[in-house]
DNA sequence: AGATTGTCGAGCGATTTAGTCAGCATTGTA
DNA sequence: TACAATGCTGACTAAATCGCTCGACAATCT
């Protein structure tokens, strides 16, 4: 009942370049180092993002890697599923035909369609934007706790 | 992103039991069958249930399993959680120490929280007792469609 | 005693995960 | 034009997990 490294590292990959949006391409040495993800590993997830078009990227020196659409408007759950395939925890609640094999009698089924769809409606209401926004609200605080110490605890 | 076949498997055994709650002890062999459950693996998934008090068994001759507490008292998420572990999306929400490793900057750690307590609170107010009087109900319905056929569609 | 049931642990093949690596393609710069 | 910097791709792999099977043993009923 995990998701995968891909797709946290993934998302950790776009917040990376959410962050930077505007400033020219990224390169995927410094996204692997400031997310701490295996420089050789991201690229293959980098090559999955860029096929279902969240990112552009370009080559040779300069080159790097940039969203394709605006941070507000990617958000998590089309992400997770470009990274993951279909985060269904069942798979009889999956679109994916090549998940079958349901026991009809399985009295269950309808309680993990719940959650699933809460679960999608969920992930689909955050978008990078908000992302990045948490993670700049997070450091401005650690700016002023850091500034002035006798705040804590 | 799944629940493996242990989970699904067992709560559909003990659906099996709670169906037959009060009547004495139901066999491995038949709890398998009516469910399609491989035998032996099922072994492994009462075994598991019980250490962790969830069913009795008895040996011998008109031996079998029975739930140890009414179906009412018995919730999906212990159940699940006895044969899969942590629930956890990700490592970094597990209660279980050996899940460690989180990026301290990782920005969508929330977004997972808040989704991981939704479905904790949703599987933790279903009983086994909820789930069979769903089969009940269901097979009534199938019922009424059998002795009316001109209801279909 | 013998049949019937459950109990336990070892082991195993297939699949998935989490990468690595080598080599090629493209582009900017000198 | 050479060359360096970058991205792109696919083949490969080690380790873990999944989904079982099997065999030996223990308890209980008749
Ligand atoms: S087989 Fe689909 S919920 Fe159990
Ligand atoms: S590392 Fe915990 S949410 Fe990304």
């Amino acid at each position: 009942m995990k998701i995968s490294t891909k797709g946290d590292y993934g998302v950790r990959a776009l917040i990376e370049l959410a962050l930077h949006e505007g400033e020219g391409p990224v390169q995927r040495a410094d996204i692997a180092h400031r997310r701490q993800i295996p420089e050789s590993y991201l690229d293959h997830l980098l090559a999955q993002l860029r096929r279902d078009g969240f990112i552009r990227s370009t080559r040779g020196p300069g080159g790097g890697h940039e969203l394709a659409r605006p941070p507000a408007e990617i958000c998590l759950l089309h992400v997770l599923e470009s990274l993951e395939g279909s985060l269904a925890p069942l798979g009889c609640l999956s679109d994916d035909p090549a998940d079958d094999a349901h026991d009809p009698l399985c009295g269950q089924q309808w309680v993990w369609r719940e959650i699933f769809d809460e679960m999608r409606r969920r992930l689909a209401a955050i978008s990078l934007a908000d992302l990045t926004e948490r993670e700049r609200e997070r450091e401005r605080a650690e700016r002023v706790m850091a500034a002035a110490p006798h705040y804590k605890i």
